[in-house]
DNA sequence: AATTTAATTGCAAATGATTAGCATTACTAA
DNA sequence: TTAGTAATGCTAATCATTTGCAATTAAATT
């Protein structure tokens, strides 16, 4: 149950403004794996108002409300993409920057075989694996 | 063959001064997870003419020689350890920040299960779990 | 529909971690 | 010793992200 409309944000206190609706609106589209500034550039196309701090401070609100993950590749930003329902994780190509998903129930695993794990109430799992493609290795 | 000593540095090219063997004690001593500021303070300590900017360059260079590991906590910063041996990761408590480590030969394990992992080349793989201790979990 | 009020925006300035430029210092090899 | 050149210590950039604040504006109330 993804807070999304206009009705749920207000239960939330929270207005609807049209500058929200156009960023969830590209972060649902762009089939994740954004960052900040691609999701400003294409919103100002729609909307040249718009600024960069508002598409910042969505951010971190669809990430309360758990619609949107941050994901951590080695960058020095962060990319976002809408919360998918199965476990997924990522791999990036260091030479072509592809980013591959694959489904993969880590965390139940880990939680079984890890006996550190057990006594821990983990929330988050990220696990950011990164190395060269197949067609990246072939150039080499 | 981690490369520390005197001998080995200058093979590569490279000098053996004063500050890169305190930052190395440091963070041999300090049983990993210290951030550049906590090693700039420590080793002020002992040094105070000692810059940051050299913590960070040591670092950098620690860090491609494959002497030290350099933990992604979700933080804004970096955390360093000296690299193990055996693969291992870690979970770090929201409540208390301790970080509880563990071993498993989860890169392998992946290899063998995630297809998708098949066709690449992996080099870097990282996992980053967070959430409450038992203890912490307790006092909520 | 007009009014109220507090959340949200846009803009500019601030942060905070990390990096870069450069003159000065000090390892190393000869 | 000395010459050659990494490395250091400053200070000043970067760069992504956050913050302060006055101006807007969504939405609850008359
Ligand atoms: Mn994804
Ligand atoms: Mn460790
Ligand atoms: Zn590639
Ligand atoms: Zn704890």
């Amino acid at each position: 149950m993804p807070i999304t409309g206009r009705k749920a944000l207000n239960r939330a206190g929270m207005r609807f403004t049209s500058q929200r609706a156009l960023i969830m609106e590209i972060i649902r589209r762009g089939r994740g794996h954004l960052d900040a500034d691609e999701i400003y550039r294409q919103a100002r196309g729609k909307e040249p108002r718009l600024s960069l701090s508002t598409v910042y401070r969505t951010l971190q609100m669809l990430k309360k409300l758990n619609v949107v993950d941050e994901l951590h590749f080695d960058e020095s930003h962060h990319h976002y993409e809408v919360k998918h329902s199965a476990e997924h994780y990522h791999l990036k190509c260091l030479g072509c920057g592809k980013v591959v998903e694959f489904s993969y129930p880590l965390s139940s695993y880990l939680k079984e075989n890890v006996p550190a794990a057990r006594d821990f109430d983990i929330t988050v799992t990220e696990v950011s694996m990164s190395g060269y493609c197949a067609r990246c290795r072939r150039g080499r």
